[in-house]
RNA sequence: CGCGGAGUGGAGCAGCCUGGUAGCUCGUCGGGCUCAUAACCCGAAGGUCGUAGGUUCAAAUCCUGCCUCCGCAACCA
């Protein structure tokens, strides 16, 4: 299958999924960069010819209506935020070879090129998003979604409408798509997440996807009609071959994209592993492109047990973690701890203690102890091993399988298992030390030769180590090796034990990572968090509502109600089926309270409740009207003093 | 019965495919050493591997039921 037998490096194309830059990503959104980063120069290591591709997602109605808020173009909106993004991402040491944004102006013209092509093909058709819309948040819903007449958004009554809009015929390439995944197992990973994707969606048949919006401005045009922007889908999702030159109107696409394509693995959130395992492939088979050899749906970082969201107040910063800890620091905390296939869960203590822990204990203390050591005993100068002795032959053999090891886990992108593999190699080292007691043969002149022995298989073994670290904290690696002053850097020098050049003279040392005082650290953060909470208010300003008249709130009828009865909505997670009592009727209300409130516990309770809203089915149950409830993340009904009479209007 | 995943010493994970003495990191307790960043090394305590059955000479591992948790999907009126 690969023509060139030549001595020609073998190409790997990774990308990332290009960030939305609505915001400054948080630790969670970093960690996707700093692994594909460490899986990118591994390859580079390992003597392949790597590209490696990231970029900003830079369209769509989120961003305008943020622009708009901030009183200023979307363009320069984004500019702002992509600034900030590559910014952490060069901070973080990424070192990709293209950042892709999607309004730059080749990435507009192929996309919609592709476009074009795609709809004179016949894939795209022009037909009608029938649904409800909502005029003020300018978004349509499904008939689901506004079951009741309602914006699921603002709660405002949507209208029924039908817009013009262009849809992708995905049904078509279905059966070949699932094809493809059944006789490609390494396509989707980690395993898990295929049948997720094939029984939920590919099977259960797919709709036509709408590709285009109306409703706001801030995206690609459609070129031949211009009252409607690309979607993301197509737009975004075409960065990986836009970035490389792609197309379709060329009558040869470029040389890069010739050499690049297909991407050897796309590592993306599971979250968006759909997008990328069916919306894109099938894109790529109608413009009859080859599909991505692999795609990497990587978990999250929770923010201790919760999900990191600015409405919880717990969200983590890369670049202000590196600020105490260093960007290795940041980097090994992020690659050591992500458990393969679950989620990871990031806290200051967990940070404080891996790097404690195995940057400075492990690491840093077994290249400061070798370090002084050799200038002490041999003024510096790296001594020449003799003759083998006893736990010699251990302290290699733990490295050449940490070496073999850290290769295997890494190629199947179990970064954190493969860093693993290389601190027990530096394990064995530190016990080494004890084992061998240099301060004891010292001490003793015709000792000599076995203490430069010993000493030069520490300062080995921490070179080999260096050098397999270099693709997870490549600025540490560095450090040691100009400690160690070598220029045995590269990879092939791991092969066999002894690259290190013996009589050279060492660097000089220093404390790679001082340790940090766990107490001190939070007393740190606390001041400063109590300085930023002096500065602004505690509760950050919400988003408000245009003004309304007396009249508008007139049209809600609110009134008093009592809960009879009250059980769960069988089948529905959330939804909680409520019986309440308006003195003149009875009626029922389903409540998205599931989570918070056991129904026992509502039952006489009383309450207030939307009286004119119309009636809607959630999850096949009749809902007659709404409780008041406040929150978002945590929800909280509104319960009003048991004396309160029935049905009374609420004003 | 929508689709999938997971429940392993105090915490976080590996082992399960290809049954056969339960492993790693952190934490706790005791000891050692002094080259080093109160670090390093050794030892110990602590688990009926969610639960109830089944297959087998043998089950954390295979099969079935149940409980709990987590994703995805569907509803947070």
């Amino acid at each position: 299958m690969c023509q060139c037998h030549n001595t020609k490096k073998e190409k790997v194309f990774i990308t990332t999924a290009i960030a939305y830059s609505s915001r400054k990503p948080h630790f969670g959104n970093t960690y996707e960069i700093i692994m594909s980063d460490a899986y990118a120069r591994f390859q580079r290591q390992m003597g392949k010819d790597v590209f490696f591709l990231t970029g900003t997602d830079e369209h769509g109605q989120k961003i305008e209506n943020l622009a708009a808020e901030a009183g200023i173009a979307p363009k320069a909106y984004v500019d702002g935020v992509a600034g900030e993004i590559k910014r952490i991402w060069d901070l973080m040491g990424a070192s990709y070879d293209k950042f892709i944004r999607t309004t730059d102006e080749d990435h507009v013209k192929s996309v919609q090129h592709i476009f074009k092509k795609l709809y004179d093909q016949g894939d795209i058709y022009k037909g009608y998003y029938e649904g409800w819309y909502c005029t003020p948040c300018e978004s349509f819903f499904t008939d689901i979604q506004a079951a009741d007449g309602k914006c699921p958004d603002c709660g405002r009554p949507v209208e029924r409408t039908r817009e013009e809009a262009y849809f992708f015929a995905m049904s078509k390439y279905a059966p070949r798509l699932i094809e493809h995944i059944e006789t490609h197992p390494e396509f989707i990973e980690p395993e898990s997440r295929k049948k997720e994707m094939v029984n939920n969606f590919l099977k259960a048949g797919l709709q036509d996807l709408c590709v285009s919006r109306s409703s706001f401005k801030w995206g690609i045009p459609v070129p031949f009609d211009e009252k409607h922007v690309i979607y993301v889908w197509i737009d975004a999702l075409s960065n990986y071959i836009t970035a490389l030159g792609f197309d379709p109107d060329l009558t040869e696409q470029p040389e890069l994209y010739e050499k690049c394509w297909p991407a050897d693995v796309h590592i993306i959130g599971k979250d968006i592993l759909r997008f990328h395992t069916i919306y894109w492939p099938i894109i790529l088979m109608a413009l009859g492109q080859p599909l991505p050899k692999k795609v990497f749906g990587h978990p999250w970082f929770n923010s201790g047990a919760d999900k990191m969201s600015k409405s919880r107040g717990n969200v983590i910063y890369a670049d202000e973690l590196a600020e105490y800890f260093s960007v290795d620091g940041v980097r090994y905390f992020a690659l050591a701890e992500m458990p393969y296939n679950a989620d990871g869960s990031i806290t200051y203590e967990n940070v404080i203690n891996s790097y404690n822990t195995d940057l400075a204990n492990i690491l840093g203390n077994l290249v400061n102890r070798t370090h002084a050591m050799t200038m002490k005993y041999f003024g510096g100068v790296i001594p020449a091993p003799t003759a083998p002795g006893e736990f010699d032959e251990e302290l290699k053999a733990t490295l050449a399988k940490a070496v073999r090891e850290s290769r295997e886990l890494m190629d199947t992108f179990h970064v954190s298992d493969a860093l693993h593999a290389i601190f027990e190699a530096l394990r064995r080292a530190n016990k080494y030390i004890d084992e061998t007691t240099p301060w004891v043969l010292a001490k003793d002149e015709s000792k000599k030769e076995r203490l430069g022995t010993v000493l030069y298989n520490l300062l080995e073994t921490i070179r080999t180590a260096a050098v397999l670290l270099t693709p997870f904290i490549p600025h540490t690696a560095q450090r040691i090796f100009d400690q160690l002053g070598t220029k045995m850097t590269a990879y092939e020098t791991t092969a066999a034990f002894g690259a290190l050049e013996c009589g050279a003279s060492l660097g000089e040392g220093a404390v790679l990572f001082a340790r940090i005082d766990e107490k001190k650290f939070f007393e740190e953060i606390e001041a400063k968090q109590k300085a930023a909470e002096a500065a602004t208010t505690t509760i950050p300003e919400p988003e408000h509502e245009e003004p309304i008249g007396i009249d508008a709130f007139g049209a809600v009828e609110l009134r008093t109600a009592q809960i009879l009865a009250c059980e769960k909505v069988p089948k529905a997670k959330k939804l909680l089926k409520l019986q309440v009592d308006l003195g003149y009727e009875k009626r029922q209300i389903v409540s998205g309270i599931a989570k918070f409130y056991e129904p026992e516990a509502l039952i006489g309770k009383k309450v207030i409740i939307v009286a004119n809203l119309k009636p809607a089915t959630l999850c096949g149950v009749e809902s007659h009207g709404m409780l008041l409830a406040s929150g978002e993340e945590e929800v909280r009904v509104v319960f009003l003093d048991p004396e309160t009479p029935l049905g009374e209007r609420v004003h």
